[in-house]
Formats: C-alpha cells, structure tokens, sequence
DNA sequence: TGACATTTGCGACAGGTTGTCGTAAATTCT
DNA sequence: AGAATTTACGACAACCTGTCGCAAATGTCA
C-alpha cells in the first residue's frame, strides 16, 4: 500500500506549488517575494507556514544543505492533476475514464485539434502496447 | 454566462445525490431510511439540512406538487463530474484534456479495453465533425 | 566576538465549510 | 381535532485555510 493520500491543495497552496513546478526549487523568501510583491510586512509567516503545512501533506521537500532552506516540490503538476483526475474518476465514474472524456466531448469541450491530438497520442500506445 | 459556480460536493453530500442519481426522486424519508438504516432517532434533520443546502447550492429540486416534497437531481452524474474535471483541467493544465490523460496512459491507469473504447469514441467523433 | 538581520518553527485566530442535532412551525392523516 | 409526519432553520463541534506574530536558531559582518 502506498502513501494513496494525495489530498486536495487549496488556493494558496497551489500557488506556492505553481512557483515550484516553475522554478525547480526556491527559498520561502524568494516565494514570498513573488507571491506577496507588495511586501507588507508580515507575510513571511504565511509563506513558511504554508511551506510547512505543505512538506506535512508531502507536497514540498526542503534541501538542508544550503545555509538557507531550499524547497522544491515533491510531485509533478501531472501526478499531482493524475492523481486528482484519478480520485475524480474513482469517486464518480468507477475509475474509469472513458465516460467522463465521452462527455466533454459532447458537449464539445474538446476542440478538434484536441482530439486529433488524443487520437494521435490512442494510436501511438496502442502500437506500443502491441 | 451561465451558473459557472458548480462548486464541490462534499461527502455526505455526495451520498445523497448517488442516491437521486440511482432513483431518479426520492423524499426525504427515503433517503433517511437508506442513509441511515440504523434509524436512531434524529438524523431526520441531518438529511433535511443536508437537502436543504444542496438545493440552495442547485445540486437538487424539489417537486412541490406532491404532499411530501420529492428531491431530484438537478445535474446529472455526468454533468457533475464533467464540470470538476473541467476545473482540474482549467486549474491545472491550461484547460486542455491531452496531458491529463497523457499521463494516465503512461501511467498504465488505462487499460488496453478503454484505449480502444476510446478510440473508437474518437473516431466518430472524428467522422462526426467533418 | 558582539550586535544586528534573517530565517525557521509554531501557537493562535478568524472565517468558512461540513455533518449533526434539536426544536418550532406547518402540514398531513385518520 | 389530535396525533404523527414533515419542513425550515438556528446552533454546534470539528476541521481546514490563510494570516499574524513572536521566540528561538542561525547567519553576517564590523
């Protein structure tokens, strides 16, 4: 059984994990600098708490190595939507997928060039499954 | 602009509308018995509330016009989780589908069976189009 | 090295949501 | 009418989120 409990970020949370999946890894000054410009003064504590809270939910990692914390995030933005889009489909679908992508298609969600682009990626897995 | 605002079912929510989607209408009695089977006492309220704000967030109607109001499903199942993979999509991967299922393929969450399916799916759809 | 600055860890809180009860008022049934 | 059922809704406890503030640890440098 692996750690199945990938949970829900919130807003706030998200956009902490935005940064990461775009810089790699950063210092909680450097993300605070970005997510709060209009530097009040405070705010430091919001952005280490919510680091904090995000290591816990093991989201975030930090590297101890540098004199100042680095942290980096621990899972993709594809495993983290995977992971989301998966609990979706078990919750509401019976895991699986074809319903939900049936829908969106109906209801022409997805463009043309967005299923051509699934057919393409379809007949590349099936040829690699073969 | 429609109601865009579908926002999240929770889980005791979410057991009711299972219940509306499999019965099509249901009073709240109905529910209650099949909730909650160990009929204690009150939970009569718990299920009129939980009712009560599923229908304030539009999730359910009521048809008046019996002596007992009779709840039903406002969106169906599909709908529903249809509009939350949409909100993954959006938040996550700049509202395009590809990625997300992407990963799931390579992730082996796909089956061969539902690669097909969905091929085929993609195939009219295809036809459909042109 | 001692003083100042930055960083870290964490308790506390307000605001929001969720599931639960209880109860009063309305309605229905007999 | 009287009893039973149903409806509407206030109140709570538990939990989550984003926010501060502050004390302790750590780093910087004159």
């Amino acid at each position: 059984m692996s750690d199945n409990k990938t949970s829900t970020l919130a807003n706030a949370e998200l956009g902490i994990m935005e940064l990461l999946w775009k810089e790699n890894s950063l210092t909680a000054r450097q993300i605070r600098e970005e997510l709060y410009p209009d530097a009040k003064t405070a705010q430091h504590g919001t952005v280490q708490r919510l680091l904090q809270r995000l290591e816990e939910k093991g989201f975030v990692q930090r590297d101890t190595s540098q004199p100042v914390l680095l942290f980096s995030a621990r899972i993709s933005r594809l495993e983290y939507a995977g992971s989301q889009m998966e609990s979706l489909a078990r919750k509401l679908t019976e895991g699986s997928l074809a319903p939900l992508i049936t829908h969106f298609v109906e209801e022409h969600k997805i463009s043309k060039e967005e299923i051509q682009r699934l057919r393409n990626l379809l007949d590349e897995l099936k040829d690699e499954k073969e």
